[in-house]
RNA sequence: GCUGUGGUAGCUCAGUGGUAGAGCACUCCCUUGGUAAGGGAGAGGUCGAGAGUUCAAUCCUCUCUCACAGCACCA
């Protein structure tokens, strides 16, 4: 007899091989009726396996939260054979439950599945649910597989069988006369699926991942428990859509693109001020502990063979030359895709001794990358941008110090943006790399005291991880990862631990016995790519800034053209306060005004009337509120001042 | 870079093998209106670029380019 342990703490006899099903129909049938799988210690596995040892039993049903993944993936098996059974000779290969939903790739030699295929697989898919055949499985022979899918020329199944390791057993799902290799578990029939489900798009993926592979065609999908749960998801989309940082960018004036720039940001006015906003912040939080340099944008390529770039790296990088055709100077240069070459050039310009240690040299420095052409997206993923790139040069027992007060001012730069929320990752030793693995050892040994150290200073509130072989060649690395407004996480800063460079570029400092030692170098970026972290930005606060940070603070504007010398002189006021305000004396009803700058997201409009001329007030109308309140002009200048301090400055008070 | 889909006025988009249309925005006129669109008139486009087919191409074909979605990439 085996014991199985129920959610309630009771524990029951059974015989060994009892099934889930059946012990649910031992207590009720309804239970049985809504039961789609079960979970063993833990583990969801098919309703209909047999329980062979004592372990603790829940019985899932559909409504659980653990039967979402079930869905989306019985979902998907549903999806291949509707497509199978439309498409005769389209090949399946795999379908995998992703966040929100599924997809499933398919090989078809006549070309992708277009949109307007979707609602006819969809309604195939329908169809099928509402068979209602049950899940079944079988175990098979990795031959009796191999033999099954090469005859009914499935090539891609054939080679994911050959895949599957040796101690592990082959499973076949059949779901009515459709079959297909699974590692489960399923529910126990496709009625169980439900109707809260949609096909979303096609696109196209490579087979395995790999760029030298077959491209399949993918259709993405998204299923839910309920037609609330579609829905509501289906409109978060579409608020994601509307906080689009591209979309924001052009309402709210800040930037554009254009064909003979692929990849190179053309910033407006407001956009550019909010650049020049995150600078004048980040060169604040710099003062003190760093030096600010500036290295040149183009440098012969000799420099970039030294460091290495002009091998590792070139497909990336743009050549410039004279572009004259009669020029005699035919040296290549190159536009830096980074900056560290440059600051090492200025470490090395003078001798330096360790009491010069370490040295903190930043830039806001603009780098060029010529990125694939599918991997450009908006501001966030561009061909030239501004990293606020920093090298620490100092000795090896620095290190540990260095890295900490590095995470302190990210996390403090994060926090002042509203992120709380941070993930920490080392990532350590890759295949390729450069230095001793004693070096290495090292490196890393220090790096994981810093990340344990930082979890604890933290109280739990970072939490870190390791991203195993996934350091630089030259180093360990720590990656720092932000959650927006929205729930979506962005790797922003990094720090990067240097062997390597240093020494091909044959830097050194005296050290105190007179020898010369070669520094450790560390990368560090804390918004990494300006561009990019202004398009989270504007992504997570969907455009409504907080006041200090918005390009345009304050909008002044009339209800009267009698009231516009008095506006005038309100605007006047702030423009000496160093707000950035605007003036609208438009012959426009208020009405028309007041949803124009609304719209513009401007967080404070001012409407002066013939009252608060009269008065000397203004009506302030806060982005958001449908209520305007009536203030002093001293009052409202007050409280636009103390509002637009930024939040390092407002600490110091 | 790969697969697919697109590019028509500043923006959002309609449309046709006989060289174009709407709404908003813009300019002017009327209107001076108290918190999310007052009315009227006007101006504005080499239909992404190049080549081809055709009597004729914005429309069909090809090449290029840019954008979008996904994949791959992201020292």
């Amino acid at each position: 007899m085996i014991h199985v342990t129920f959610p309630d703490g009771s524990v029951r006899e059974f015989a060994p091989g009892i099934t889930g099903f059946e012990i649910a129909s031992g207590i009720s049938k309804s239970l049985a009726k809504k039961a789609v799988a079960m979970a063993l210690d833990g583990a969801l596995s098919d309703l209909h396996d047999p329980i062979t040892t004592d372990a603790k039993l829940e019985i899932v049903t559909r409504d659980d939260p653990r039967a979402l993944e079930l869905i989306r993936h019985d979902a998907a098996h549903v999806m291949a054979e509707a497509v199978q059974e439309l498409f005769p000779g389209t090949q399946v290969t795999i379908g995998p439950v992703i966040e929100n939903g599924f997809y499933y790739d398919f090989y078809r030699p006549e070309g992708p599945f277009t949109p307007d295929d979707l609602p006819k697989i969809e309604a195939k898919m329908r169809e099928i649910i509402a068979r209602d055949k049950p899940f079944t499985k079988q175990v098979w022979s990795r031959d009796q597989a191999k033999d099954w899918f090469e005859k009914k020329g499935e090539a891609f199944k054939v080679e994911l069988v050959d895949a599957i390791s040796a101690d592990q057993s082959i499973k076949m799902y059949a779901q009515g006369d459709w079959m297909d290799l699974c590692r489960g578990p399923h529910m126990v029939s496709t009625g169980k699926i439900g109707s809260a489900f949609k096909l979303m798009k096609v696109a196209g993926a490579y087979w395995r991942g790999d760029s030298n592979r077959e491209m399949l065609t993918r259709i993405y999908a998204t299923a839910w428990h309920t037609e609330e749960d579609l829905k509501a998801y289906l409109t978060m989309l579409e608020e994601a859509e509307k906080r689009d940082h591209r979309r924001l960018g052009r309402e709210m004036d800040l930037f554009h693109f254009q064909e003979e720039g692929p990849g190179v940001v053309f910033w407006h006015a407001k956009g550019w001020s909010m650049f020049q906003s995150l600078i004048a912040y980040m060169r604040r939080r710099l003062a003190g502990a760093y030096q600010e340099v500036n290295g040149p944008q183009v440098l012969d390529k000799v420099l970039w063979e030294t460091s290495g770039h002009w091998g590792w790296y070139k497909e990336n990088m743009f050549a410039v030359q004279s572009a004259g055709e009669e020029a005699e100077d035919k040296r290549i240069f190159a536009l830096k895709p980074m900056n560290c070459p440059g600051h090492i050039q200025i470490f090395k310009h003078g001798l330096k001794s360790y009491r010069d240690l370490p040295i903190r040299m930043a830039e806001f420095g603009i780098v060029h990358r010529y990125e694939p052409s599918g991997a450009m997206h908006g501001i966030m993923r561009v061909r030239g941008f501004t990293q606020d790139d920093a090298h620490i040069f100092c000795t090896e027992a620095d290190m540990a110090a260095e890295c900490h007060k590095i995470n302190d001012l990210i996390l403090s730069v994060y926090e002042d943006f509203g992120f709380k929320e941070v993930m920490v990752k080392l990532s350590t030793r890759p295949e390729k790399r450069v230095g001793s693995d004693d070096l290495w050892d090292h490196a890393e040994e220090v790096m994981t005291k810093v990340l344990n150290e930082i979890a604890e200073r933290s109280g739990g509130r970072i939490k870190t991880g390791i991203n195993p072989g996934e350091g630089a060649f030259y180093g360990p690395k720590f990656e720092y990862t932000l959650k927006d407004a929205i729930g979506r996480e962005w790797q922003c800063g990094t720090t990067q631990v240097d062997f390597n460079l240093p020494e091909r570029f044959g830097a050194f400092y005296v050290d105190a016995d007179g020898t010369k030692k070669t520094p450790v170098m560390i990368h560090r970026a804390i918004c990494g790519s300006m561009e990019r972290f202004l398009g989270i930005l504007i992504e997570n606060f969907a455009g409504h800034f907080p006041l200090w940070f918005a390009p345009s603070q304050v909008m002044v504007t009339t209800i009267t053209s009698d009231a516009d010398d008095y506006a005038q002189q309100v605007y006047d006021r702030l423009i000496k306060m160093g707000v950035k305000a605007e003036i609208d004396l438009r012959n426009e009803k208020i009405n028309y005004k007041v949803r124009e700058h609304s719209l513009a997201k401007i967080p404070l409009i001012f409407v002066c009337g013939k009252r608060e001329a009269e008065e000397a007030t203004v009506n302030v109308r806060t982005l958001g509120s449908q209520t305007p309140k009536s203030m002093t002009l001293d009052d409202a200048c007050a409280m636009v001042a103390a509002d637009i301090i930024p939040p390092d400055l407002k600490r110091v008070g």
